[in-house]
RNA sequence: GUGGCCAUAGUUUAAUGGUAAAACUUCGGGUUGUGGUUCCGACAUUACGGGUUCAAUUCCCGUUGGCCACC
């Protein structure tokens, strides 16, 4: 299921047999939350992005338009026509995020749907059916994410909720494989999520809880959810080298470019981040600083393998942000990045893509969104090639 | 020509005898398992001149400009 093929320092490079895809590690992930990836078509994502998995959301997938549908239509694959790997996230996450809505019990959540304000329970079985009959290839187990300035006891007590969830959410999905196997015979993968905060100890407890369970994989979860830039960092430096070697590890949520090329270097093999896509549809765009562009991430890893004991970032970066509403790009016939290379990249001039974003034409945001999930597709295949 | 109304941020509008509020625009920043164009911040000698008052954007007079009605 999990091959490492070779290792740099504590950077991996291994394959992952997600059902779909074979997946080559580091990977990321784009995030098509209720089925698509804002602006951008699944057959675009296919034929013009470099990557073999996407991102589906089980909260919003479960409101709308219910599993049921999706399953009697052939599954999340057929029915958006995206014929390699998804992940589904479990709701864990909107637990924490759309806190003011819902409550938490030991059966699991109680919550108001933001669109019609109907109740729901969502539990860590109802998660699993709902993610298994979606059809997703890597399911991950419903967890309480606390945010980042809960107190410790309520961590513990939130990740020791989390294990028991844990628990009823493996059960559930073996359950689901006997009673009613996929039509096609195929298993996803489980993965578990660890939690405990910023506190090394409580992480060490979480994931040996997990362990004792035994997952597929191993997510990190609960990071950059409120704490200080400095302790995600140490979050990360902490559980990384924790997480058990011959499985997949997932950082979930993050993050900026550096801090995904500083989690691979510590060993996390997936990733997922709503930052290319959000940022660009609030015209914040990532783009490459000179023409070498893989040796220039290729020595941002060489910096971190330097520093490797520090929970700190290295001071040279390989990319630059632009802000295309500031005002330098009014006259700018420059394109948005001369160093990108994907289709259609040099197109337009920045000057050109500030008026549309001014004027709020949609056609702005799809542009940038294109641009940086290119850029951190084309990140990661460069972390891929890096061998020291 | 006579009478009336009006003048506050780039724009459209608030408010008050105690030195001005909002929306949009403009400018800058934020965004980390997405509640689909978002969140935060910045930008005004209240048309001009004079008067009353401890204090005027507010009350009074005049000037200029605009709108309406009548002749």
């Amino acid at each position: 299921m999990f091959d490492i093929k070779e290792s740099c320092g504590s950077l991996r490079y291994g394959i992952l047999d997600a059902v779909h895809s074979k997946l080559e590690t580091p990977f990321f992930m784009p995030v098509a939350t209720k089925g698509s990836i804002r602006g951008i078509g699944n057959q675009e994502i296919y034929n013009q992005f470099d990557t073999d998995i996407i991102l589906m959301n089980t909260y919003h997938l479960y409101l709308k338009p219910g599993y049921e549908l999706v399953h009697k239509l052939g599954g999340l694959h057929k029915f958006t026509n995206w014929p390699k790997a998804i992940l589904t996230d479990s709701g864990g996450f909107q637990v924490f995020s759309l806190s003011k809505i819902n409550k938490i019990t030991e059966e699991g959540v109680y919550f108001r749907s933001h669109i019609d304000g109907s109740e729901h329970l969502l539990s860590p079985e109802e998660s699993i059916r709902t993610q298994y009959y979606l059809g997703s290839d890597i399911i991950m187990v419903l967890d309480e994410c606390p945010p980042g300035g809960s107190a410790r006891d309520y961590i513990l007590k939130s990740l020791e909720l989390t294990t028991r969830w844990a628990q009823r959410s493996k059960d559930e999905l073996e359950r689901l494989l006997q009673v009613d196997p996929r039509p096609d015979n195929t298993k996803p993968l489980l993965f578990g999520i660890v939690q405990g905060g910023i506190y090394e100890d409580l992480r060490k407890l979480s994931l040996s809880q997990l362990q004792e369970i035994g997952f597929d994989g191993y997510a990190i979860g609960g990071v950059s959810v409120g704490e200080s830039r400095i302790e995600v960092l140490k979050v990360i430096q902490w559980t990384a080298p924790l997480l058990p070697d011959d499985k997949p590890r997932y950082l979930m949520g993050l993050g900026k470019p550096e801090e995904i090329a500083y989690a691979t270097s510590l060993g996390v093999d997936m990733f997922d981040c709503v930052i290319p896509t959000r940022e660009a549809r609030h015209g914040t765009v990532y783009i490459w600083k000179s023409d070498n562009k893989e040796q220039d991430v290729h020595q941002y890893l060489r910096d971190l393998q330097q520093s490797k004991t520090e929970a700190k970032l290295p001071e040279n970066k390989f990319f630059d942000i632009l802000k295309i509403q500031n005002l330098i790009y009014r006259e700018d016939t420059n394109p948005i990045d001369p160093y990108a290379k994907w289709q259609g990249s040099q197109d337009y001039s920045r000057a050109y893509i500030r008026h549309l974003y001014n004027v709020k034409e949609q056609y702005a945001m799809e542009y940038l969104s294109r641009h940086n999930l290119q850029f951190y597709l084309e990140m990661m295949q460069y972390i891929r090639s890096f061998r020291g």
